[in-house]
DNA sequence: TTATTATACTACAAAGTGTTTATTAGGCTC
DNA sequence: GAGCCTAATAAACACTTTGTAGTATAATAA
């Protein structure tokens, strides 16, 4: 919810533009507790009271950026939604998914396979978790496929952190595999315990 | 390395235990950002000078303090290794870091679970992945137990980051579980694909 | 007890923060 | 293109935080 429709100004995208390039670049070079407004201000090349124009401090502005990231790959989900090709969706989905991170992959690799700075991981978490719970829901469960079984909320916690924890590690390792062959293997692996999950009590 | 033997000061250990305990108290009340080495010796009752005397920065603290973390681990998992009872390690091993955790869940549940310091993640991460790595080498892989084959690297990824995510999760959700039945489950979980990995190229 | 050493206290320069005010310059609308 | 609107700039301000001195005091270890 950060760019509303009416932000058109092109001041107001190029200042934008120039402070998330400047953190971008300074996360490359140093931690991040040593990066300070003035810093970005000054990488930027903009003044240092224009930063506190668009955020009240480096907090908002991350966060901000992770709402960025956030809808950026909402539009991807809605792209494939709308094309008339049905087929498959999980393998679509993901594949999409990845081939958007590859695309951006320095923007990702910093602020998402950073050591530090979980926002970003966290959100993408919860985008997971809603699309696996979404899916679990719809799924058909009358058959049990399997004699395995684990509660619902443990399976979706599993799943979820494995998809993350693994798309993280691949951009730490620079993506030695293509999006489609990571997609693939991710689909294997997640397809083995998908349906152990139930409504079941602890013992 | 934090704590080495010649350091048994009652007041070093004073100190450092106050500073921890306002830093974890800090953490509850206020985000990372806002916590400062003012407040920090404030609440700790100490001058702001003797915490200089420890440690570099927050950052530096931070990172001592995963060191200890991880230290505590090390410390069951040998705990373990040295009682005669080497049935079902798989088992003990998850259970005991489990009772661990759950025993110190205040401490856990601000640093592991917190979703500002990512540090004491990645280093549990480093742990499980050693760990599963070792165990994958030992394994016998003679027969090829599943016909789905994954590059060994992405189900590591895969296996440490559903482990340690699913902990992570079950923390934030205040242990709905005993550490019992979630080491059964993980390990339910686990053994599904853990017998997929092998050295493949990738098409 | 005596020597050692951690901590407290005071002070300091440097840097960063967040805000105000007035001014300049660029972009949008008619 | 002229004129309005608004963003970015610039200088200044009080305030907090940082990291490091030097010296004094109190607790610990021998």
């Amino acid at each position: 919810m950060s760019t509303t429709s009416p932000r058109t100004d092109r001041r107001v995208l190029r200042t934008r533009q120039l402070i998330r390039d400047a953190f971008i670049d300074l996360l490359q070079e140093i931690e991040l507790e040593k990066i300070t407004v003035n810093r970005i201000a000054e990488r930027a090349t903009i003044n240092r009271v224009t930063f506190y124009l668009h955020y009240r401090d480096v907090p908002d502005m991350i966060e901000k950026m992770a709402d960025d990231m956030i809808n950026e790959i909402h539009a991807v989900l809605n792209d494939i939604r709308s094309q008339p090709h049905p087929t498959d969706m999980d393998w679509s989905i993901l594949v999409k998914i990845l081939e958007h991170i590859a695309e951006n992959s320095k923007f990702y690799k910093v602020l998402l396979a950073s050591q530090r700075i979980p926002v970003f991981t966290d959100r993408l978490m919860k985008l997971i978790i809603d699309i696996i719970t979404s899916r679990s829901e719809n799924r058909d469960d009358s058959s049990p496929s399997s004699a395995v079984i684990v509660p619902k909320d443990i399976a979706i916690w599993y799943g979820s952190s494995a998809f993350i924890g693994t798309i993280v590690c691949w951009l730490r390792n620079d993506m030695p595999y293509t999006p489609l062959f990571l997609a693939k293997q991710l689909s294997l692996l997640f397809r083995l315990h998908q349906n152990t999950n139930q409504l079941v009590d602890p013992e």
